[in-house]
RNA sequence: GCAGGGUUAGUGAAGCGGUCAAACACGGCAGACUGUAAAUCUGCUGGCUUAUGCCUUCGUAGGUUCGAAUCCUACACCCUGCA
């Protein structure tokens, strides 16, 4: 199942919250015929598109988006199944004869097709250091060769540029309702659910138990989110296979240039 | 005006004569990461510099003491009670 012809060509984008990838994947999946593949953990989520900052319906209906909303908020979901339906998505995409386009900000996510993890059988040790993490596998990241006939892109941005972008987002997903949206998760799933633990979501907490209020859960929120890509940042920059570019103009022509050498 | 309480590093907050460059939390910086990853975890966070080193900090100015963030005096600002 996992034996995919590595002949498929690959466009993956990176990026840190809020750096654009998803507009720049839809000019490019519009320019060039392809289909957008989520790599993102929060985005599976039915039910969670403002928070989230989904793709639109209208995009949605523009170009076919894989890996949205296959899951509820109170189920559970990981790399490995990531894997496997991300591949499947790349498959299908490649059979209708369209570029399939990765697109996302977990790190993990990206990485686990970029360098075709292998994951550890059940029941794996884990880490004393870090309970949550499996116990490290023979090989270290990154030791692994990039994924043929793929071309990573990384939007890069300044942290003065992060900043206001962080900020106008989140004060736009509040003017959108995302308290209403919140407040029906809530109801629904109740906040134990796995989805609901995600930045924008679990901040209305404290709110709903009138120990915030709504200036400081925005505050929260967008330092948070702030704090999300620094850790992000972080992921990326180990990555030697990205090529950064801070004008999504030139993108274009890296793309071209990738897809005429493979011809 | 009188009587109390307070002023500590970016923020909040411990400390109440030596073991204090000063707990802890937050924020910040850096890092990790192969079945929870928008999650989780680690290190650093006065300066110099990286040493069982030096220097400068605990409202301001003095004083007591071998030694003060810790005691005393004065001043400044803030809060509370009585006027």
């Amino acid at each position: 199942m996992e034996s995919e012809p590595i002949i498929t060509p690959l466009i993956a984008i990176v990026g840190v919250t809020a750096s654009g990838k998803s507009k720049l994947a839809m000019q490019l999946a519009e320019r060039f015929d392809g289909e957008i593949i989520c790599a993102d953990s929060r985005t599976v989520y039915k039910g969670m598109d403002i928070g989230t900052a989904k793709p639109s319906k209208k995009d949605q209906k523009a170009i076919t988006h894989h890996l949205l909303d296959i899951i509820n908020p109170d189920e559970t979901f990981n790399v490995r199944e990531f894997k496997q339906l991300a591949l499947d998505a790349i498959h299908s995409v490649a059979a209708q004869d369209k570029l399939p386009i990765l697109v996302g900000g977990t790190g993990l996510y990206i990485d686990a097709i970029l360098f075709d993890y292998q994951f550890s059988p059940a029941g794996a040790r884990r880490s004393l250091h870090n309970p949550r993490h499996l116990k490290y596998q023979e090989l270290t990241a990154y030791q692994r060769p990039l994924r043929t006939n793929s071309l990573v892109i990384g939007l890069s941005q300044s942290k003065d540029q992060l900043q206001v972008r962080v900020k106008e987002r989140v004060e736009a997903m509040f003017h959108k309702g995302l308290i209403n949206e919140t407040k029906t998760l809530v109801q629904k799933y109740g906040w134990e659910a796995p989805g609901l633990n995600t930045i924008g979501y679990r901040e209305w907490q404290e709110y709903f138990a009138g120990r915030q209020t709504l200036e400081q859960t925005q505050d929260l929120i967008t330092l948070r989110s702030l704090q999300y890509a620094k850790r992000q940042r972080t992921w990326f920059k180990r990555n030697n296979s990205i090529h950064w570019v801070d004008d999504p103009m030139k993108v274009v022509d890296l793309v071209t240039t990738f897809l005429n050498k493979k011809q």
